[in-house]
DNA sequence: GTGGTCTAGACCACG
DNA sequence: GTGGTCTAGACCACA
């Protein structure tokens, strides 16, 4: 996997560790990453975005003990083999349900009418695919 | 207004007081609680929604510093009667744009297609209205 | 709880932060510490065992993540509300089958026979009993 | 000493070459395994395993440094032949007994009565022998 | 008061 | 080379 492909946003509310474990974690259950795919190494993804190391690390942990990625010893991280891609759209998509009520609950409070805003989200939706 | 109005999750990643923030802010932007409007005192927010006085005052302070709510001496806290409701639904969408370039960045980032995800946002803004 | 109750081996060769997950995600279990059940704070077990407080911080947030813990925010950790003691002896059991298997292994590999180990092991379960 | 009698598990806890001594340890101590033994190559066990054949040099040269093994030029390594089995069932049954106690110490959180944990135990003992 | 986050840096274990 | 562990310490966010 390719270093460049992790977005980090350092002044974002969310903390660093969690960003990485959100975009890995929606990463590997999209089959972008297979099973077996190796990561790129702590210390080369703690240089490329100017973070430190445990940060990285800290993210790596909380993905294996989830059994999402598996440690190679000696030899860095790499989705766990016994990972299978979330096959099915729907369930994909409960990754992102609590979003999506969000979301929703905000538009009803500024009183938003559906059309603009499916409108919006469906263009943002097709950019860069 | 009425205290049961505001939606309260303790267990959500989002303090507290952002949470009773955002809740007011989208309500006075939508015009929902119109200039003048009184808000419930703090022991009753506090009181009902079983959560810490201080809690509270720290979300009403806020808004106060923002313009967004005045103090009344003696009377407590009101929307401000200066303050305009936001009527341009483009302006208020603007509130929700960067959560709908997030939502667009997961989706992509699990690979699911537009429709499914509209559909279901479609229908979560069609509830409850 | 008790701080006292914790017992760590600084020199073990299972990492401090793992001994304290395991203890306690074995206590819990038990309902030795009941749902709601708050936890000493980080920093008043870091103090009285004298280890650093991000050493306990990093065992308190694999259980928040394993849904064993819960963040009471500003209030510190507890014992999951909807945390269920683990019932069944079986199930129970079942935390300790591999460790069961590997002393098998080993007694098999010295060649023992099972009476003197069943007589030891039967010896030290009775102890402070 | 043929080589599949070893049993490596790359994704154990334990780091193979420990798992590698263990066992060898063991089996010399319980003269399965007699003086002048010879022992499979390294590249053998680590063909055969698919491990890293200094993984396997690393077990080896600790268990000479021990002098539980020697090394005979252009023959490789073999139990060494000064090596006496260790006789007395006590002495042997020490190498296990911080296992027992950790064991009973879990049981203990668990809250285990002891019976179920020694039927279990027994079990695994009386099997495959 | 509570825990969370991050950094910097040291040292170890593994392969 | 890899990741793991731990420390020390700073700063923040929350209640």
């Amino acid at each position: 996997m390719d270093v460049s492909l992790l977005l980090i946003r350092p002044a974002a509310p969310e903390p660093i560790y969690r960003q990485i474990v959100g975009q890995l974690r929606r990463m590997i259950a999209s089959g972008q990453l297979p099973p077996g795919e190796p990561l790129p190494s702590v210390r080369e993804v703690a240089g490329v975005h100017a973070i430190n190391p445990m940060t990285v690390s800290r993210a790596y942990s909380l993905l294996e003990a989830e059994g999402v990625l598996e440690r190679l010893r000696g030899k860095g991280m790499a989705v766990a083999a016994t990972h299978r891609r979330v096959q099915s759209e729907d369930k994909r998509m409960q990754l992102i349900e609590p979003h999506l009520r969000e979301l929703a609950r905000q538009a009803r409070e500024l009183e938003l009418s559906p059309e603009p805003v499916l409108r919006r989200l469906g263009d943002l939706l097709e950019d860069e695919e």
